[in-house]
DNA sequence: GCGGATCAC
DNA sequence: TATGGTGATCCGC
């Protein structure tokens, strides 16, 4: 198994695209949180995940770019193209690492042609010329996200053979080149009077073929990526670190090499050991792999059944061998962070507007789904999440968001006063809104719904029902209040009235049907 | 199913 | 002045 990580995706990308940025303490952002930093800034002790504010105490001269994703996304699928041809099945982590199964390519590779593993390559240099003919420009299409790069770098990277034949093209360069003056009249760099490429060859084994990939990245971004491989994803993940940046590491399919690797490792370097989970493990002087199997025995007094095999599997540095394809998607979400909020009103409007937005995010997904969490953070950076599964599977913003609201209602009644900096809404319980069938969207749902609810509540006694619906009718009347105070919430507020009001009618019912029962007893 | 926590990126 | 957003999973109810 191969897992590649290209080095400080978003700052090299930077990087590439101004070469101003290179000899500068730099870092990816914003204000509030920098998402990588080059190996200048890192000397500063600047890292991903850290404010904005607090790096630049650390670094005067850092320099804060704002994040472009559509560049990094677009680098992404270059790379994607070239992770392709050596596992088609490849698995992405994220825009910058993926995991990848070489098992087929090493089987055709042990028979291929050395021009199948002969890599095209124009060499470039800072000093030479590349803003007109040879020059793979980057042009974004924001829109689309994607790059184009012109005719001719397509055409020297992409083709195996070109030096397999008779090569009229590298002749015809060769030509043209003849007729160019000696500096470009643009950058006034020096223009390439002969072809400005090569060929690479790259040997048959694992390690050939990891750097040929890696070489490709390269040719193809201009950016350098580190790679790990192992017997398993466990392991490649933890090797694509050792050599960074530009390098790569192996771990032998042998079980001496594995427990030599694994034995020394600080547990923390093993992807899925997170800060609370090493503290807590040091707590029982546990710090390295080997550790855990040597107290095993604690271990599993302390550990759940499944923590306690996680544990058991790092010790052994066992991990999965094949890569999984993501699954179907389990839950969607919005979540803002704001300046302080303490009004109610503005409250509920951005309660409002993250359901709008989810909303319309399952609507492009083709998801609809049944359980809402509202998720508040407040001032003290606590966080709550509230939850309500409803009846019927939806992506309709004006649902969400009257459960939603009640959520968020029930926060801000059950303390005195509330200070948010974060508010978050979150579908969860999704399916395909292909998959719905009428069925489930009219009067079966709406039955099964009110059989539940109806057994619910005959597990109360009845006459919580009716303060049920006091309560509920008082909730009703203090909206209507607010409606009245807020005259730029109006529209929100009718909604809220509007729905509440199928509500009552529904609880009613509800009512008729748990008398019928009760008669019949 | 719910809510808190942890983790990765 | 000031510490993100998205998705997954696990644990203990």
């Amino acid at each position: 198994m191969v897992h590649v990580d290209m080095d400080m995706f978003y700052a090299a990308v930077e990087m590439r695209d101004d070469p101003s940025l290179r000899e500068k303490a730099m870092a990816v952002g914003g204000n509030s949180m920098l998402s990588t930093s080059n190996y200048i800034a890192r000397r500063f002790g600047v890292r991903a995940g850290m404010p904005g504010f607090i790096a630049k105490k650390l670094c005067q001269d850092l320099t804060i770019i704002r994040p472009h994703f559509f560049k990094y996304k677009a680098v992404s699928k270059q790379v994607q193209k070239v992770f392709a041809t050596y596992d088609p099945n490849f698995s992405m982590m994220s825009l910058d690492e993926g995991y990848l199964d070489f098992t087929s390519h090493m089987q055709w590779r042990r028979e291929s042609e050395d021009s199948e593993r002969t890599v095209p390559v124009v060499w470039r240099s800072e000093e030479m010329c590349f803003c007109e003919k040879y020059c793979p420009k980057y042009v974004y299409d924001e829109n689309q996200g994607q790059e184009e790069i012109p005719e001719k770098n397509e055409d020297i990277s992409s083709s195996p053979d070109l030096f397999d034949e008779d090569d009229s093209n590298e002749e015809n360069i060769k030509a043209s080149g003849e007729n160019l003056p000696d500096f470009c009249e643009n950058c006034e760099k020096r223009i390439f009077k002969t072809a400005p490429f090569d060929a690479v060859l790259f040997g048959l084994d694992i390690n050939e073929a990891v750097k040929e990939m890696r070489f490709r990245i390269e040719q193809s971004t201009h950016l350098t990526a580190s790679a790990g491989i192992a017997p398993n994803t466990l392991l490649s993940k933890v090797c694509s670190d050792m050599n960074k940046p530009n390098g790569q590491y192996r771990v032998l399919p042998t079980r001496e090499d594995v427990i030599n690797f694994i034995d020394e490792l600080p547990i923390r370097k093993i992807s899925g050991i997170g800060k609370v989970c090493e503290k807590m493990l040091s707590g029982m002087e546990i710090k390295y792999c080997q550790d855990l199997f040597k107290k095993r025995g604690e271990l599993q007094l302390i550990s759940s059944d499944i923590s306690f095999r996680y544990y058991m599997k790092i010790s052994l540095g066992i991990g999965s061998t094949f890569v999984s394809s993501h699954g179907e998607r389990k839950s969607m979400s919005v979540e803002r962070t704001f300046r302080e909020m303490t009004d109610r009103d503005e409250m509920y409007k951005k309660c409002l507007d993250l359901c709008n937005e989810l909303g319309g995010d399952l609507k492009r997904h083709n998801l609809v789904g049944k359980t809402i969490t509202l998720k508040i953070k407040k001032s003290d950076f606590s966080v709550k999440t509230k939850a309500q599964t409803i009846a019927n599977f939806t992506d309709d913003y004006e649902l969400i968001f009257k459960t939603a609201y009640d959520l968020l209602e029930t926060e801000i009644m059950n303390s005195k006063l509330l200070k948010l900096r974060l508010m978050g809404v979150r579908m969860s319980t999704l399916q395909e809104s292909s998959k719905i069938t009428s069925k489930q969207n009219d009067i079966k749902g709406f039955l099964t719904n009110m059989k539940k609810k109806v057994a619910k509540r005959s597990a109360e006694k009845p006459d919580l029902i009716k303060k049920g619906l006091k309560r509920d009718a008082e909730k009703r009347e203090t909206i209507n209040i607010k409606r009245r105070a807020s005259n730029n919430l109006k529209d929100m507020f009718a909604k809220i009235k509007e729905t509440r009001k199928v509500e009552a009618d529904d609880e009613d019912d509800i009512i008729v049907v748990y008398e019928k029962i009760t008669d019949k007893k």
